[in-house]
DNA sequence: CTCGTTTCCGTAGATCGTACGGTATCCTTT
DNA sequence: AAAGGATACCGTACGATCTACGGAAACGAG
């Protein structure tokens, strides 16, 4: 897996935040840019995969020697980075309506940016990428909450559980599109290649539940009606359970306050 | 990125159920077995990450050439099914309490797998192994899910989304380590080295929510407890929901059956 | 002892990231 | 107009890595 957050930071930060020094004018002038060669990265990754973003591929699609990459992105780690940044850059976020609202349009935007880049998903970002992308991610969400009463370590807890759960799902039903598109095996065709399996080894003794569900009718959606069911639960239900959380410390801080008028 | 499901279905499936036939007792003994190459690998995989999980080296942990790992197994890709459903069958799961409880239970147990196996994170399994650990797990949870009134299919969907959760919420927390670990920089290391961004580049006015956040002390706790925290909170206002929706549906089970009883 | 069976494994080709050093092309200075 | 410095381009080569191929080695049966 790619882990991103590896190289110099300060080169890096400079890239990120496209900080370099402006060309003084003298010299070979570059066929290309930092963002032409961010742009081809993530068009090859869109179509194949960041297994099929190689070096080489990214080069040819601009029509220039593999090293030439080189002077301009100090190697395929620093790449990366900018690729997860500038995808996320690409979010489109709204200040309409109330802070679940603003939440839930995070939440579906961010279900068409893995559907627009399924690579993303397998890039790990414990180490992130401090780019204009995440932070604009974060401070729109803090913003969001901060609409409601809860205190500031909690706000910043519910945006990291906000953030865990969509973007897992997301990356999730992207995957499944990804997989679909890299392997030019269909959903479909995947489990009836696995038919087999079905009839001669599951045991239904084995696994009474899942052979109940089965019997009924558990799994009659298709696995992409199911993956949609359970994104839309799972969000309803993380918001309702913050918004039980912000009530209580909204109670709390009323009672705080009622104590102190009452001296 | 590793993607799990790509083999041939019907030598995968033999291998993930140990379904070849026994040793004729013929030829030449064989020094290793299926079993302890799987072993061998995710020994390696644990240590350094799925990257440096190379044939060569799983080879060189049993004393073993290279090429022989490929008479036990087709290839790298379903090594990784392997280590995959072998990590899951580790998982610990228990009967006792209420599904909630059970559910719980799940989630600190997933916690601790991929603290054990954080290479996990890593492979994707939108098309997954379909062996004895994953089954179980599945099994496991729609069982403790058959306890509230949820109908089949939704039953299936809440699944879906706990999953999707503690996965992704365990996922995160055990890549924080494995990085320190491979990389050899601890996590606070890591951020200081970082410090000049907030220093040089970080514009409170263009985040402000994140300033704000910054000087009310919305990021006093370490990385790691506000992590942990997040996962508490995100796993409780899930079960919160799914609570909420089996209520939803036993009083319409209850309503449906009163309406007959009245004729 | 020979033969069939099963397993072990060395070699080699293909692909990928990138260090190194040379080359090409521009502007500025003289 | 020529020289010099700066900047960008890129061909070659090396070390990893996966794995196809085919031969060698070790066993039981006859």
């Amino acid at each position: 897996m790619e882990r991103s957050g590896g190289g110099d930071p300060r080169e890096t930060l400079r890239l990120l935040w496209r900080q370099g020094k402006p060309r003084s004018g003298r010299g070979r002038p570059p066929k290309i840019t930092l963002s032409t060669i961010i742009a081809a990265a993530i068009s090859v990754a869109d179509g194949k995969g960041v297994d099929a973003m190689t070096m080489d591929k990214v080069a040819a699609a601009l029509d220039v020697g593999t090293m030439t990459l080189y002077t301009h992105v100090p190697g395929k780690a620093e790449l990366i980075d900018l690729m997860v940044d500038a995808a996320w850059q690409s979010l489109e976020l709204s200040d309409a309506g109330s802070w679940r609202a603003q939440v839930t349009h995070y939440a579906h935007q961010t279900l068409a940016l893995h559907a627009r880049h399924p690579w993303l998903r397998s890039i790990s970002t414990v180490r992130p990428p401090l780019g204009p992308g995440l932070f604009t991610r974060q401070n729109h969400l803090l913003a969001a909450l901060s609409e409601t009463a809860l205190p500031p370590s909690e706000a910043t807890a519910a945006v990291d559980a906000i953030v865990t759960f969509v973007d897992a799902a997301a990356a999730t039903e992207a995957e499944h599109a990804q997989a679909s598109a890299v392997s030019g095996e269909p959903e479909d065709d995947w489990w009836s290649a696995r038919q087999l399996f079905w009839e001669e080894i599951f045991d239904p003794a084995r696994y009474p539940a899942i052979a109940r569900s089965w019997a009924e009718g558990g799994f009659d959606r298709t696995a992409s009606e199911a993956r949609v069911n359970a994104f839309d639960i799972g969000l309803r239900a993380l918001l309702d359970g913050i918004n039980v959380m912000a009530a209580m410390a909204a109670d709390e801080t009323h009672q705080r306050e009622s104590r102190v008028s009452e001296r």
